[in-house]
DNA sequence: GATCGTTATGTTTTATCAGGAATAACGAAG
DNA sequence: CTTCGTTATTCCTGATAAAACATAACGATC
């Protein structure tokens, strides 16, 4: 039947009494700062608006420094920033989250979990 | 407001097409062990019944050989059993789980976490 | 001050899932 | 052949989460 197995997770970073922030919210970080709009990320993730500003405000509740600028109005109708406070939270994820993948790989070598 | 975010996760045994094992289904079969009965078991991890036996039934499944033996009728109505591909399946786990405590508490402690 | 595209938020509907209730099946022991 | 405690399985209902829908607020530009 079954003749591999292998190790898979996932990490977040614990917020204490605030919503954790994990792979989801990091990438939508990545797309508002791509596009520098809530909407466009939005869409581009397949997500409703609505869950997106959520998860944006969840953030910036989560954080002492807010991770994203939203303003409403304007020649665009509005626009959504990074700020450097953001950049440094995307970018500590994804360092944390390749040395993450790099564990799973190593332990789905070994022989225990091969060996089941 | 926040002063410290620490690094959290989780880790399962992707078993390709057949449901996962983490660390729910290891406790339960633990209990199982210790106890020799599935409805014992379910009882002490405030588990319904008819989950803990989904749980069994998706832990054999999902390897090639049984993790657990279960058979009914009898002196003491029924038994549950734990194989020794159970044990070294739990064993195996545990095994990888401290290795992944390990390592969130090292990352939580790097600069990068402490510093968003 | 009218327009426009975005942000902001409430309400309603739908889909999914967890849990409980109920009941059958089993087989050693007496 | 009756009893007993456990395993095995179906069905139903309430809770919860996700999605859809609707609409207000905003402010630079013209």
């Amino acid at each position: 039947m079954n003749k591999k197995y292998r190790l898979d997770g996932r990490i977040w970073i614990n917020c204490g009494e605030y919503p954790s922030i994990g792979q989801g919210k990091i990438e939508l970080l990545i797309k508002i700062r791509e596009h520098g709009s809530l909407r466009q990320a939005a869409l581009e993730m397949k997500m409703s608006y609505r869950q997106a500003w959520f998860h944006v405000s969840n953030i910036n509740h989560s954080l002492s420094t807010p991770a994203v600028i939203l303003s409403r109005g304007g020649k665009d109708g509005g626009k959504a920033v990074i700020t450097p406070s953001g950049e440094k939270l995307i970018d500590t994820f994804l360092t944390i989250q390749a040395d993450f993948e790099h564990f799973l790989n190593e332990q789905s070598l070994k022989p225990g979990l091969l060996e089941i």
